[in-house]
DNA sequence: AGTTGATGTTGCAAATTTCGCAACATTTTA
DNA sequence: TAAAATGTTGCGAAATTTGCAACATCAACT
């Protein structure tokens, strides 16, 4: 049931007479007549009756004309999806995060975004470094924001920034007042709360451990960073993290944070990646922009 | 929007690549990209994703998809009632079916369906209860039934029956003369033939096992109920299944049926499921209710 | 009865569209 | 790194569709 005879079968029966329709359809008699035969041909059954004046449809017809009717009521309804699509009124995006990348996302790039295109809905999945990799790479996601990536062909960076790690404290423990930038031998001296390896920030650690020969002073070790952050504002011991992670706390004072004077803690960094190949949809893409310029983690 | 379009995109996203849709249609797989761009130009939107392997249907594709399967549907009962208006009652009714209904549906439904409507022809495929329900949904099949389904908006019951599992064995095995109800401990000390948990009897089965953590004494692992019933039937060990599965071999005594002590076993359910919301053709309707009848599955 | 003006239909060559083959660029797998 | 598999593009051949003209039929009017 090709498009073309099915619309010219439409419009006669509307206009009542072959020459009438192949006027409103600027074509040829023989043209609608040929397509009509096709029609009828295709469907083995007679569509339309041949009578003095015109012609009018039979039982068949008619009932292909309430079908016909239907579909395109139906056509439409589709087409409006495709243009909310199109518009960026409708739509998903889905985004694999590490832990400490969701406080910022969700305070500083979602709420703007969510007003500009109310409808879009977002999926969100968190996860160490690697599961968040491992889901932009198998497309499961559109988005992924990683704290120390390695470098990978098939990764895409859309954006990074360097984020220093900060040594970071409650306001009410003694260390929150010295002025000094701490020293790796003075950090290994305190009783400490730690990211399991699986996470980018817990792997640098681990790494900086390794090449000073230190060993640090696990007070809590945890693969959640909420775990870590409440145990600091606690003041049951400090950590190193990115300070943008705990932007708010800093903001609210419960927490402080100290710069190290550990070079390989300088440079921590932050990327938003997707996987290279894959053209995003405008949606995706509209929202890594957003995010690059509204996300703390992003800002110099 | 073209048939020709519509029915290669339709097929592509079935196929799950552009060149097997080519080999499945006979065709160049030129041909098949050129016609999805067609068609994406047309509608001026992306309606495949290009992936690692293959493509599949973005946002709008999907709603496309599901557009033009609804229409699909559609178009079946018209041409189901052409059928009727030409005075011929011919037509297809296709079936997607669970294992165990394979031998009920042929004995006890399909013989007198046909004496009354001769010329309808069946389209039977046989799967596990989410391959059925995929059918279902997708509306490659007109009807399906499937044991233990979960409840589902998406999904319409024409018929439903509690079907409880019993203990099956070789009647020459000495258990066969047990008269009290086996526990769940005497199943422990078995030798078992189960079906895998792809079929819904088996992931019942599961459930069971770790309801009660007992581990089951596999002999047998199968997706296939006929290597079940004859492992069983041979004596190579029992098995739990509907009564109704084995019906045929109960009935010349080649194996045995005994009750079992386990609640859990006791709520089989069998159901004849439709997709909510299709308007079926009269032929399958009238199937649905021959078979509800008649069918041992759906006897009390 | 003959003429006129409307209807739908068919033959045939031209125009248009679609297709198949081959080569290509990318990506995934061994 | 090589090999296999994916989607895409150029170009000439094939198939389809169209336009024009002539035709057949019918109703109404002169």
């Amino acid at each position: 049931m090709d498009q073309k005879l099915t619309s010219t079968f439409l419009r006669v029966c509307q206009e009542g007479s072959i020459r009438a329709a192949a006027v409103a359809l600027e074509q040829e008699p023989s043209t609608i007549s040929r397509r009509l035969t096709s029609l009828e041909e295709e469907l083995s059954i007679q569509l339309l009756e041949r009578r003095k004046k015109g012609v009018t449809p039979t039982e068949a017809g008619a009932l292909l004309l309430r079908h016909l009717r239907a579909q395109m009521a139906e056509l439409e309804a589709l087409t409006a999806e495709f243009d909310a699509l199109r518009g960026m009124r409708r739509g998903t995006v889905s985004l694999a995060v590490g832990d400490g990348f969701i406080s910022d996302l969700i305070k500083n790039a979602l709420p703007g975004f969510k007003r500009m295109h109310p409808e879009i809905i977002f999926n969100m999945r968190s996860g160490s470094t690697e599961t968040v990799k491992q889901d932009v790479l198998n497309d499961v996601t559109h988005l992924g924001f990683v704290f120390n990536a390695m470098p990978d062909r098939q990764c895409k960076v859309l954006a990074h920034m360097t984020q220093p790690l900060q040594l970071l404290v409650s306001p009410s423990s003694e260390c929150a007042n010295s002025v000094a930038p701490v020293s790796i031998n003075t950090l290994a001296g305190m009783r400490m709360a730690l990211l399991s390896s699986g996470s980018g920030i817990g792997a640098m650690v681990r790494q900086v451990e390794t090449t000073y020969g230190v060993r640090l002073n696990r007070a809590l070790e945890a693969n959640s960073l909420a775990a870590v952050r409440n145990f600091v504002r606690e003041g049951l011991g400090v950590t190193v993290l990115p300070s943008f992670v705990v932007a708010q706390e800093i903001a609210d004072g419960s927490i402080a944070g100290l710069p190290v004077d550990i070079p390989e803690f300088a440079k921590g960094e932050v990327s938003m990646i997707a996987r290279s190949g894959r053209r995003l949809p405008d949606v995706a893409m509209k929202l890594a922009n957003h995010a690059m310029r509204s996300m703390l983690a992003f800002k110099a």
